[in-house]
This record gives structure tokens, sequence and C-alpha cells, in this order.
DNA sequence: AAATGTATATCGGAC
DNA sequence: GTCCGATGTACATTT
């Protein structure tokens, strides 16, 4: 998408030797290509796949990656990442593209049938996403008013190393305690118990073998499970959401 | 896609009015909604984003899933998930695609300032797809041959249920010891680890206080910092792929 | 390239 | 509906 001007090339029904043509073209001159039709997938690599014979559409990005959707469903039923390398050829009366990629080793083979179109779309994007409602948006609220957490705690790093990896926030309490902080941006199960635990755990033997070390997991909610973990190892939870609640009297 | 005869139908450059109808008709046909054009995006629900304009593809399925994709990534920018509502009117000079749901509540809103196409695609995709190289094959390879974990390992149940969650194999070791296995499908770090502690630790509780629970984890290989917290908590490690390697002799 | 953790993760199954 | 764990998770970040 490197044009000016937003630009688009379509064929509908074209023959296989004009499908190729085009996937091949929309590919070099930088487009997104969209192809539809009746076509068979197999993949190879970190897993294997099958796919019999359907209509889908398929897009090839320029940046390499290449997704193939059905009707149904978010996630496309088979997929190359970007990076990959594309070819396109004819064989017998069918159209095959081929993606491809090392480390790992993975290939996707499409085979088509039937091609109802193809197209290339040429634009530009220079716009980029902003989003709100992250961790990093719940991490900043609590820097930003550290007694949300509770009265008097206060944050000496984010981000701090122990043996079993980096805590979202460390800190210490009204007594000096030591208080690690792991952050969830939504309700939370045993994973996050788990997570918190291994980082307690961790800095206490980092720090000393008789220190006492709190661990407060902060997220909008629990699990009854996630619950009951959290007494078992003698660890607390703190009610917060990412941004604030918009208030009733609005 | 519900007709026999896969069928495209397609527009360049259409006006709103054109536009606007051409989406809610292919929606209303079931059929599987591209649009291509400059657009902006919002986003407001789990969290909230804005994206300037830019140039787009935009594919809305009949099941009520909507993706907005920028010539980069394997990821769409911004989604809605199946189950939505759509909604398609004009606005001044501007085609509106809405799509929200509730559980949760949360709103995509597309503002089109130019399309440059709008297809529908109408076919058929009675076809599954097989996947091999998951946890349930690896799960079926040891217990076809439990003797890959280890000599006179005896499977006694799948999924047996804990107070910690259901565990993946559960089974006896050659001196009548409990063991429980976690399955991994590819190279795992610290969270497997923890995952198979809590089952190995509610395995023990759910019990009796005094009696020895074996946990193995069975993965293609561990990280380090996964493999130190093994040895921490007597945890042990089986080195397994989900489809045997295959051999050097072909 | 490998490791680690987040995600508007999505998805499917069990309850 | 909620909960829980798998995923060819993807993705950014750091080492």
């Amino acid at each position: 998408m490197t044009t000016d001007r937003a630009a688009v090339t379509s064929l509908e029904e074209p023959s296989p030797d004009a499908t190729r043509d085009a996937i091949a073209d929309g590919i070099d001159r930088g487009a997104l290509v969209t192809v539809f039709g009746r076509c068979t997938v197999d993949y190879e690599g970190r897993a294997s796949s099958r796919l019999g014979a359907g209509d889908r559409l398929i897009l090839c990005k320029p940046d390499g990656a290449t997704l193939v959707h059905t009707d149904e469903g978010q996630q496309p039923v088979n997929w190359q990442p970007p990076g990959c390398e594309q070819e396109v050829y004819c064989d017998g009366g069918d159209v095959v593209l081929e993606s491809a990629r090392s480390t790992p080793e993975e290939r996707l083979l499409v085979r088509f049938r039937d091609v109802l179109q193809v197209s290339a779309f040429a634009g530009s994007d220079e716009t980029e996403l902003t989003l709100s409602g992250t961790e990093a948006d719940l991490r900043q609220r609590i820097l930003d008013e550290p007694s949300l957490l509770e009265p008097e705690f206060r944050p000496l790093a984010t981000e701090r190393d122990t043996s079993a990896g980096a805590v979202d926030i460390y800190g210490e309490d009204a007594a000096g305690r030591a208080v690690v902080v792991e952050l969830k941006r939504r309700r939370v199960g045993p994973d996050a118990v788990s997570q918190l635990r291994r980082y307690v755990d961790a800095l206490a033997g980092d720090l000393h073998a008789d220190v006492a070390v709190r661990g407060i997991l902060v997220a909008p909610s629990v699990t009854d499970r996630a619950d009951r973990l959290l007494s078992e190892h003698g660890l607390e939870f703190v009610s917060l959401e990412p941004t604030p609640e918009t208030g009733c009297d609005d």
C-alpha cells in the first residue's frame, strides 16, 4: 500500500492463467490480494492439516501473511504468518498458491479448482491504532494513585527482575514489607494466581530466606477456584479495573 | 454460503447509497461481504480503541463476525466476534457499518469515506479441517504405548478431576505411586510447570495428606527457567512429541 | 533466534 | 450463561 491514491484491479471468473498472473502481479506490486474460489488447503509445519474442497476467501498480504477464511469464525481456518515467501503457479487446470517459511519450517498449499474473483488492493494506511483499557493503563492508574491498592503503598519499581521473571509492580507497604503486585486487565483464573505465587516465592528467595513478601493480585475480579488458591497460598486480591468506572451521575 | 453454486456480486467505486445497499443485501442473503476503502474505525467494549483514516479491507461474515484488515499482520487491526448484529447506513457522504453485541457489551464502528470495491460471496463449504500434531495426539500416543512415559507406567484415567481441575492423564507407576501427567504439544515455559504443580498439590490433598504423588510434564522440550522450576518442586520431565519423529532411513 | 508474558486473545468443551 | 485450558495461538519486548 504505497501509492498515494488507492486503486483496485479485479477479475471475475478468470482463467487459471489469468488468475496466476493477477495474483503474482498483485504480490509483486505490494498489493493486498484476495481470491475467492473453490479450493483445498494443506498445511505442514508445527502441526499438519488437511481441508477438503470448499468455497473460501484467501488474503495475501504484502508482508507475506496468508489467510484462508471460511464463512464462519473470527479466525482463519488456515494461515501463514508474515514473512513467508509466496509462489503461485498452474498445475493441470488448478491454480496453486504456496506459502512457506523456515524457523520453523512450515508450508501452506492452497489449490484452487475454480476462482470466482481475484482482486488486488493498493492503498495507504499511515495511521496507528490507539488502544486503552489495557494492563499498561491499570499499571499507570496505580502508579498515579498508589492508595488505590492500599493506604501507604509505595511503588518502587515496575518490571522488577526476579529469578522467576519480571514483576509488574514491586513496592513496599506501610510496615516496610516487600510487595509483589501482579496486574490483569480482566477477570482471572488459577493461572494468574500461580504466576503471582512464582514471583513471590522467587523474590523471597532472592532477598533472604526469612523475609516476608506479600503478593497482591490486582484485577477486576477472580473466579472461585482462583480465590481459593489465593487463600491457600496467603496471597491477596484487590479489585480494580484498567479504567475508572463511569460514574452513575451522567 | 447456502447456494449450491458459488456466486459473486461486486461493485467498483460505488456511491454511498449503492455501497450501503450492497452490504445490506449481502448480509441479508447470508453472503460473505468484503469492503475495501478508506475508513476510520472506533471500538468500545472490553477495551476501547481509535483508528484514523486509512485504506483497509473489511470482512463481514454471515455468522456476525467482522474483521478489519490492514496490509500488515496476520491479525485484524480491529474486529468483532461471531454473533454480533450488523447495521449499515449512510451518514453525510459516509457509509457507516456498525457491529454490536451484549455480554459483553461492545460495539465496532467503521466509517467509510471512500469505497473502492464491495463484494458479496456466496458459496458452500461442508468440509471440516483435520488437524494432527495436537495435544490429543500426544495423549493417544501415550495411551497406546505407556512405556513411552516410563517402563510399567499404567494409565488409569484421562481428564481425571481434582479440586484444582482435570488432569490430562492419571496413572500409577511400577511401585503403585500415583502419577499426574501434564501434556504439552510444544516446548513449554514456567506456566506449564505451575499448572502441573497445582494438579499434584491438589491430588495429594484430595487423596491423603501423606500420599506421595509424582508429577510428570510431557513435552518436546522445556526452557531453562521451566527446568529449574521442575527441579525446585520435585517434578519430572519426559521429552515426547505429539507425532513420532520421521525416521532417518527414508 | 529464543524466552517470556499479554491479548478487545479466540475457541471448544464441561457444567 | 461461566469457567477452564488448548492453540499451528499472534504479538511485542527483551536478551
